[in-house]
DNA sequence: GTCTATAATTCGATAGAC
DNA sequence: GTCTATCGAATTATAGAC
């Protein structure tokens, strides 16, 4: 543990320079580099770019989906758990770590990286619309509607790097969670 | 006008370039390879690669501002308006041309490219706050909704892309308007 | 398994003829 | 103003010693 192993330091350092800078930008040298291990030892472990960016990104998404699960999976009311995936706090002018690979052409070039993604977004769709459900919602309403709080976040993180305003996250998603709780008098 | 010059060719394959690409990715010599003209004329009307990109997408910033207010600006009432324009008919799986380069790395490093991007937001985003202010909202809800409505656009471009299914844009913008035309009872 | 050295290509940018 | 030719640095990847 206290000496991990080449692999899992190029793991994690590629974790990081995709998350901070997306796949396409980042050069195997470089994850080498910000690892500390050789040239060689990156293509013994990872023969092409596309093997350690599939291991590097799903690590990522592994890792974002077992957080968004500790609130939306908790023991409180439906709405309760959403509003708390929704409002916890975020790096906004970072952008999400797997939302902001779609906009990477090297990302969604490759049918290996995209696969990733959509197993991420199709996951948390489908606990959020199960959210929706358990508030009394028909099938198709509760779909939207996860639809439409998974697209506040990303977008939301798109304004807030856009302006350099983290504020413009939490605006947007105050904005959400204000028509969510309203009162429904259909 | 049947023979554009050399220089609007080059803005011209440079917006459709950096709209697909982004900025980054694009090498200055994709873009005059696609616009026809040699190696020099390049380098004559853009001296470096920032100037043909300020060029560029501050185009595509000024036709994507005159498209949005043709439905934001209208004559409809103000929540009509706001809706026609979330409903606008949208190329999902394209991404966003301007939202899409917050993820671009080359344009976040650059403060010309960056400002252009805050100044496309931060315009919609007063306008789209006016239109919440009319329908009677306080300024800081008419705000937050605001930066609901756009990140809406903004999140479910990313989920398309993501899921490869257009629909998702389609559905985060029926899960808000739902949310946004339901009757409020304070 | 890990290293150094290097190959082949492409990058952004420049030189200089016309 | 537009062209061809080319520079130096960076890219992805391979070779081969240890």
């Amino acid at each position: 543990m206290s000496t991990p192993t080449a692999r899992d330091r190029l793991i994690g350092a590629a974790q990081d320079l995709f998350a901070v800078q997306g796949v396409g930008p980042t050069s195997p040298r470089a994850v080498l580099t910000a690892s500390g291990v050789g040239q060689g030892s990156l293509y013994h472990h990872f023969p092409t770019k596309h093997d350690l960016a599939v291991a590097a990104v799903g690590a990522n998404v592994d890792q974002a989906l077992a957080q968004a699960m500790r609130t939306l999976g908790s023991d409180s009311p439906a709405i309760e758990r959403l509003v708390a995936y929704l409002e916890r706090p975020r790096d906004a002018l970072a952008g999400c770590k797997i939302g902001r690979l779609t906009a990477d052409q090297a990302v969604m070039d490759d049918d290996g990286l995209r696969d990733v993604l959509d197993a991420y977004f199709v996951r948390l769709l489908g606990v959020v619309t199960g959210i929706f459900r358990e508030t009394g919602l028909p099938d198709d309403v509760a779909r939207d509607r996860a639809h439409a709080a998974l697209a506040i976040i990303q977008g939301g993180y798109v304004l807030a790097r856009a302006t350099q305003d983290p504020d413009a996250l939490t605006a947007a998603v105050r904005g959400f969670v204000g028509l969510l709780t309203q009162k429904e008098h259909p």
